[in-house]
DNA sequence: TTGAAAGCGCTAACAT
DNA sequence: ATGTTAGCGCTTTCAA
């Protein structure tokens, strides 16, 4: 019984045993340094078989015996936002790092596609799992009951069950806002996302706080989804909108591109007539114009973190771990010169 | 000997077999479909065991018996490049509808890198590599001995050993030239990419051959990294320019992004002091202010096709796949109203 | 220092 | 219709 088709019969460790004039354990013990040594004259010949056959340990039959595939599994809504195109990268590069790779699956946003996905990296018995939730409580029992470590990542509050990553959104919003605030203006408004079930919203939460610890009445708010095209229509209503706000806190970068684009369109100035901050400061939003002054969310210490949490794990924690976000200022807020 | 550290001691086949009370093969049939029938009352036998044990099939067992892992290996530059992370959206697509999950790996435009995922990829026994190669003439000799199909993308040129997908460069990049011709503009200059060796730059080709075509004197070259970095520095240049071209064409919309923000710095018009026309016509161009008008590459079909060369051939072909690209007008060229 | 062999979970050919 | 079992390629215990 062969279903493998592939041309060139594959080479097996067997092969290089016969080869190399050895056991197919001591094979192993080279390939591996361990557990046992192996005569340097030994280890020669086999090194020499390995190259002559060009042969490449089957990871699948590892895997099995292991009980590891020496990979982790990613859920994210897909990496045409920026923010998540850098936080994948960020993933993609800590998991090399340990010698694992990575399964990448974008759920679009979609409820469905996310627990399809879930199921399938499960049953693929990837040694970890990231997960970027659509839902406030994202339905875990698969999850839970496959005993694979897993973690939900950008994720602001602890979840009951497990390790979470993020950054403090409301506490992002609020200085981002105070910023805004800083600046001296007074009608601020708010491009706020869909998420899911979230309520409130918690960058609604810091943005409202600061402006009522300001002394501020709330701007207005405007929703929509988590991209570009998202801001754009957003900012159509707030170019349109009756008493405009002059400065708005827009939830993440690629909504403020969006944004931006529709304010340019309708013939308004960032920052003269609109003032604009923006969340995430990914890589996009230098390259806008005007650059975008933007909180900036730590992808990489993030990633970092969140692949530590299933591969260094001694404990099962639960974990809530809460990054920091900082100002990036740049022009949009009307900080820095025209040029 | 048991490495599996999992808390909740993993169910196997064998379990559902006894809680049903049936043998392991008849478990294999009924979730497999086949190859032989089973009794409706003992299927659904098997299937309540199957959820009440929790079961989830060994996909590393399965694969080791198969000799498939129905995974797909991708290596690309990395998904900060808005066409790569179109692309590889697509082809994460096309792949999970075959019931394939992909592999993500990013070379970062690194020849080391990328030689190194390719092996890894190779031994982690992908049924297929989906490779976009940094290089002109990427070493390929492990993958070919390896067996495994790949499939070259990003590729105009056929490969002598591979099949490969890609776009007529020097084609689109004509078509890109003589639309700005068309507008009358006399000055086109170039924003090109680094491509690691080839010789001469296709792009670079046809933006030459339709000034020449044309009768117009070639402008001004500037050389930068495929990213909104690179384009930006090109832009700075761009802008500081003896004799500066009224329009450029600019090899991608990552470029394109960055020589607009430089442009916009410089206090300059697009398209009224320099028009521009980008290459990809990703998301991304439809968001940049002014909206860029640009040759599209059609990624879903590029995708689909690469996915299928790699899954539906019947004999291994090394054609070269290559797609139309299409101009989609918008602002930048001068062609759409001001707003 | 090296080798023999069991067994990881699964599929499917071959019995029954 | 169902069961038995060999074997996929690997690691590692145990024996030599």
């Amino acid at each position: 019984m062969t279903v493998n088709t592939g041309q060139p019969a594959r080479v097996t460790r067997k092969d290089v045993a016969r080869y190399a004039g050895v056991s197919t354990a001591v094979v192993s013990y080279v390939i591996n340094a361990g557990p046992k040594k192996v005569a340097p004259g030994t280890e020669a010949k086999v090194l020499d078989a390995i190259q002559v056959l060009g042969y490449r340990p089957n990871a699948a039959a590892r895997a099995l015996k292991l009980g590891s595939t020496e990979m982790l599994g990613l859920v994210i809504p897909g990496n045409t936002n920026p923010f998540f195109a850098e936080l994948s990268e960020a993933i993609e590069q800590a998991a090399n790092e340990r010698g694992y790779a990575l399964l990448l699956t974008s759920s679009d946003g979609a409820t469905s596609k996310e627990r399809k996905h879930v199921r399938n990296l499960l049953s693929r018995q990837v040694d970890g799992l990231l997960l970027t939730s659509v839902e406030d409580e994202p339905y875990l029992d698969d999850v839970i009951a496959s005993g694979i470590p897993a973690v939900l990542l950008n994720r602001y509050q602890p979840s009951e069950h497990l390790p979470s990553v993020g950054v403090d959104l409301a506490e992002g919003a609020r200085a981002a806002v105070e910023h805004l605030i800083w600046h001296g203006y007074e009608n601020i408004g708010l491009v706020k996302g869909i998420s899911a079930s979230r309520i409130p919203d918690e960058r609604e939460e810091g943005w409202a706080s600061a402006l009522t610890k300001a002394g501020l009445r709330e701007g207005q708010i405007f929703t929509s989804t988590f991209s570009m095209e998202g801001g754009y229509r957003a900012g159509q209503r707030i170019a349109a909108a009756r008493d405009r706000p002059t400065a708005v806190f827009v939830s993440s970068d690629a909504q403020a591109v969006g944004v931006l684009r529709a304010l340019h369109e309708a013939g308004l100035q960032v920052p003269q007539d609109i003032a604009l901050v923006s969340f995430d400061a990914s890589f996009q939003s230098a390259f806008t114009w005007p650059a975008l002054t933007a909180m900036h969310q730590p992808t990489e210490q993030m990633a970092e973190a969140a692949v530590s949490a299933l591969l260094d794990r001694e404990t099962a924690s639960t974990e809530n771990m809460v990054f920091p976000t900082d100002l990036v200022v740049r022009r949009s807020c009307g900080c820095l010169p025209e040029s």
